[in-house]
DNA sequence: AGCACA
């Protein structure tokens, strides 16, 4: 059941690049939709930070997010391939993003949109310059089964490989291994999940690396096993406790 | 609330 529904997507995915025989690149671009943002975030840092999320289920071809009243608060998020926007649907549902928990939708079938995707052309042209089909098949039906929202994003493949923490216990954790446009509320947006986030401190002057504190040490505890290894961007956090 | 180009 489960098997043939995946089948049927593949087979969506390869009628759109089979159609492609217009000598045009027709990428199947699974996109996901995303509202409930919070609408004080200014764009370029949500999109930032969306990608920093989202990016561990799949390459991302597109976010995109617009200020105007009708589209406040919603962003779009191109997968290169339909398994990724899938898993990332499934995973990141209510996942909490900045104080609000994001609702991420699949777009139908019947919704198919024209962007343009590589070599963006200027504005001068109009509607009608777009290339590329960015399309999600109907998968929404294919889950039944939503496993129950662990406020973690999942860590697919990466495997839980806690190191051992040469420091002591400390409700201070050290990250490291954060890539450079990490942003303070993107970790706080990841850490703030447990209980007894107390702030985020990031060193300007040594990119990579950051704070994070809590109440106490067994809050901390709960935190880094939880986030150990999370993926941001290409980057694997590590976690430790700082040095007393 | 608001599903595609600040």
């Amino acid at each position: 059941m489960a098997l043939l529904e995946r089948k049927d997507m593949a087979d969506v995915n390869n009628n759109i690049n089979n159609n492609s025989s217009t000598g045009t690149e027709v990428p199947s671009n699974m996109t996901i939709y995303i509202n409930n943002l919070n609408e004080k975030i200014k764009i370029d840092e949500l999109k930032k930070a969306l990608h920093a999320v989202f990016s561990q289920f799949g390459k991302i071809l597109e976010i995109l997010a617009f200020k105007t009243l009708k589209h406040k608060g919603q962003a779009w998020v191109v997968f290169e391939d339909v398994q990724s926007a899938s898993n990332a649907m499934r995973q990141m549902q209510s996942f909490p993003f900045y104080d609000k928990p994001m609702i991420v939708s699949d777009l139908f079938p019947s919704e198919i949109y024209i962007f343009q995707m590589a070599g963006k052309k200027k504005k001068d042209q109009h509607d009608t310059n777009q290339v590329g089909v960015g399309m999600t098949p109907a998968y929404g039906g294919a889950y039944g089964t939503t496993p129950p929202l662990s406020q973690i994003p999942y860590l697919g493949g990466v495997k839980s490989m806690v190191p051992e923490a040469p420091a002591p216990p400390n409700s201070i954790l050290f990250i490291q291994n954060l890539p450079n446009e990490t942003t303070t509320m993107m970790l706080q947006m990841l850490f703030q999940q447990y209980a007894g986030f107390k702030e985020v401190r990031m060193v300007e002057t040594k990119p990579g690396i950051a704070f994070v504190e809590y109440g106490d040490e067994m809050q901390s505890t709960v935190a880094m096993h939880a986030l150990q290894g999370f993926k941001l961007q290409q980057n694997s956090m590590l976690i430790t406790y700082a040095k007393k």
